[in-house]
DNA sequence: AGTTATAATGTTTGTGATTATCAAACAAAG
DNA sequence: CTTTGTTTGATAATCACAAACATTATAACT
């Protein structure tokens, strides 16, 4: 954990950015809660339990600015709110979703499944793909077994 | 046309719906406009055009109402705004979607390119795909061109 | 340490999209 | 025609997020 805060750092200095206290705290947030999916709001109540002083408008600039960095995926999943995403170490793209419609639970892939499907994308209609958003709706394994 | 109009009537009164004049004068604008990404307001304002009583908020139950029924589909660039598109007729499967980072243009892909990732997601995962969402981030064509 | 320039923060106020409310218009059934 | 349920349009409320701006912290000098 404490490497990846090193990093992460390291990527704001790069970008002439500083790691603050608040920015820290709000990172440290967002790596315990690797799991889940964020809303900028549910990140601002975390990180207030550690840090009170801290202003949600500072948390929403931090989330911007990791965003910008591509430290974090701003990610959507209908729900009227933004959600963010830790990007993996080293990954190019962004991550797959399972989004179960029964009980709203949802999953990551981590594989990168669509590297043909960007090679016919990128041929057949002329278009450099830089990244993708893959998300599935379906029902999930749980779900599934206590409909039977 | 008329027909699409038929069949979208007659979905509404399978699900106990009528297909009211404002509805119908909603569901024409989409008709017509079925290449754009529109937006509620965007259709609010082209809806006024040939209906000038309507109100904001009938055309937002509208499209409320057709993506309940699966006839439309909300979907979300990133910008602050839902869009909906019209589900192309006997379409199990939403379509894709090429969003240009410079130009902004979008591009839609007919073709299901997702078939054998599906059926990686169903065994691997043990989650029963019902509908998916792809949006691939690049260049397009146009803006590779003038680059150069 | 003191001074200054710059960056970052916190509070508060906007803003813009969407939703809720509610009375009036309409439609269907008895 | 009357009753009952639907749908509508105007308006107000909400909610996520962005902008503004004065204040505070930080870094680089002297």
């Amino acid at each position: 954990m404490e490497n990846r805060i090193q990093r992460i750092k390291e990527a704001l200095q790069e970008a002439q950015y500083k790691l603050t206290p608040q920015r820290e705290v709000t990172v440290k947030v967002l790596l315990e809660n690797e799991r889940d999916h964020l809303s900028a709001e549910d990140v601002f109540l975390k990180v207030k339990d550690k840090y009170p002083e801290i202003g949600l408008a500072t948390v929403y600039r931090t989330l911007e600015l990791l965003s910008e960095l591509k430290i974090l995926d701003k990610i959507n999943f209908g729900d009227g709110v933004s959600r963010y995403d830790l990007r993996k170490e080293g990954a190019k793209h962004f991550h797959h979703h399972l989004v179960c419609m029964e009980c709203g639970a949802v999953e990551e892939i981590e594989e990168d499944l669509l590297e043909d499907v960007e090679k016919i994308v990128e041929k057949e209609y002329n278009f450099k793909v830089m990244d993708h958003r893959l998300t599935f709706h379906g029902i999930c394994g749980d779900c599934q077994s206590k409909k039977d």
